[in-house]
DNA sequence: ATGAAAGCGCTAACAG
DNA sequence: CTGTTAGCGCTTTCAT
């Protein structure tokens, strides 16, 4: 049996009030007391029960995270900023998964609340605007990645549209001139607003991205290997792609190579995601936009311990991306750094 | 504020202890109360505080998840498997990620027993024995894919002996008689009991695998394309390769394509890890071992819940690995389930 | 069938 | 400086 506080006081010879004073170095009290008490403690091996403590504190120093659809490859990253923003105030992560389910989301909510969580974080795949997880819950709640429907609520993601820009200056920096831009389905938001973006990084040069140039399919290799060959057979011109995400880029590049055509030199290519597993090993390595999950799992961590304070930012706060810059569009005096942007890195799964 | 049972019991009309009977099913009183109670209840939007009962109960129906290196690709799957495992038991997970730091281990080992956890999961990226976590600890221990150097701990891991030996019998019921073996660094467990099994299927055919065919190096694109070629032209007569990841099996896949080797018709090809995105991408899709970590995951939290429950079972369980057939080594009749093994499948991340 | 009382481990207000 | 007392939300004897 795990000693208790009673079993420090006893063996101190002070009060459990005494005790526990002591032990949180609150009260005013002889140093040899806290000393004695703080040594028994330690020699008993003593750990306070932070469930009971929270029954007079009112705080649990736990937040929940509720993913609606899954653990995906986002999920690491933003995993660890969400963690290490909370560590700075303890607190603990529960994790639930809802699977695309509202009563299992219902069932999570539910026992979220009878662990009296200080707050919750709620993410998912996508960037769309999603169904509000549940109103008048008993603790803040904040929306990473994946965005609130209603704008009441706290919601933090990625400035696709900041992405899409940074990827064609990368290109146009390399002087493409003609450029396209392979892509998953339009029914996702993430996905029309990298063409919005892409759309105005072009417009500041002069250029255009006509709909001829902009093909939707879903986000697969196959995709991008079957695609840029009709592209390039449509429209042979184009010296530029933007693909919106690492695995079409993938796909493009193998198709590229197939066709003959030299990436960088003849076709230039920037990826989505910097997903360096896929991205380093592309040959040649593809540029590619990152969304530095890590930071929005930070932003959000920080965001939620705010809220839990008093300090509610409704609306949606869009945090922009950076680019790692590789073989396939290198920078154009060779000596770039290779990252822009001081968003903290960490490395892939 | 939250309504406490003792709102309930005042609105209901009734004493906290007939509350608390009536809520839980326990005592007997007459069908009307209970029934006024309950929907009192919900009328008033109760959750009990679980923290208090776990004052009184001793559990907590919490355990906690401990990852010593960060969360990897096999994460989202193991993840998964233990989640749903407990929730048989509607225990929830804590998330602790050490990052490969005893002093943080150590902290997040103190914040779970503070917390009083029922028990706790161990996981970490390799297979190889690893330090145990500490001893003593006031709850139950499984370490999951990691295990523990202490024989006395319960650890639940894969047979990577097995996946080596279903790998080699996919190629060698396909018809190739001359195989190698293209690896990670052999300080790995998982490598070298790869190799073992790998071995052992080639003994049951009276084939063999001298040290001439089994290349060692990182678990890498790059080595498997770069070490495909050596291997060839130094060995031209092999006809089948055994990979030990999927990454390094793709690598080969595009070597053997640079070369104009066909797969599998010239040389076979059998990865490991069975990465959807990447092995059905790659040209041809790739046949590859599935460690079957959702299964893992499960078989963990059901050993957790029966430690908690006091049946502890001590040392090393190994499960199997299953086979996922592809087209670069493709069952020799064509017509064979893709899938050999009636182990539960999860999508990829 | 129902309720009063004690107690789980800890904190805090107030006395002494 | 230290101890007594009350109470956090809930469960559980044990009376009534």
């Amino acid at each position: 049996m795990a000693p208790t506080i009673r079993d420090i006081a006893r063996v101190a010879g002070v009060s459990v009030a005494t005790a526990s004073k002591g032990l949180n170095g609150k009260g005013r009290m002889r140093p040899e007391t806290r000393e004695r008490i703080v040594q028994t403690a330690r020699d008993l091996g003593f750990r306070p029960n932070r469930n009971a403590r929270s029954l007079t504190s009112g705080r649990t120093y736990t937040v929940g995270l509720l993913t609606r659809n899954g653990y995906g490859r986002f999920t690491p990253a933003l995993l660890g900023g969400v963690e290490d923003a909370l560590s700075a105030d303890t607190c603990s992560l529960l994790l639930c998964d809802a699977r695309r389910d509202a009563v299992r989301e219902r069932h999570y909510i539910d026992a979220l609340t009878a662990r009296r969580v200080d707050g919750l974080i709620v993410t998912g795949r996508e960037t769309d605007p999603a169904p509000r997880v549940m109103r008048d819950l008993p603790f803040p709640v904040v929306y990473a990645y994946t965005v609130s429907a209603d704008p009441a609520d706290t919601s933090v993601t990625v400035d696709d549209e900041h992405g899409g820009r940074l990827a064609v200056r990368q290109l146009t920096r390399y002087g493409c001139r003609r450029i396209a831009h392979l892509t998953g389905p339009p029914s996702y938001a993430a996905v029309r607003d990298r063409v919005t973006g892409a759309r105005a990084a072009l417009a500041d040069e002069g250029l255009d991205l006509p709909d001829s140039r902009v093909v939707y399919g879903p986000f697969s290799e196959e995709m991008g290997f079957t695609q840029v060959r009709r592209l390039l057979e449509r429209e042979p011109e184009i010296d530029g792609i933007f693909c919106g995400n690492d695995q079409i880029a993938r796909g493009a590049a193998d198709g590229l190579a197939a066709m003959g055509r030299r990436v960088p030199e003849d076709v230039s290519l920037v990826g989505f995601d910097n997903w360096t597993l896929l991205a380093a090993s592309t040959r040649p390595a593809l540029a590619s936009v990152d969304m530095n999950l890590y930071r929005l799992g930070r932003v959000v961590g920080e965001t939620l311990l705010a809220s839990i304070d008093g300090t509610v930012t409704p609306g949606i706060s869009r945090l922009p991306c950076s680019i790692a810059v590789r073989a396939s569009c290198p920078a154009p005096t060779g000596d770039d750094p290779v990252w822009t942007s001081d968003a903290p890195l960490v490395p892939d799964a």
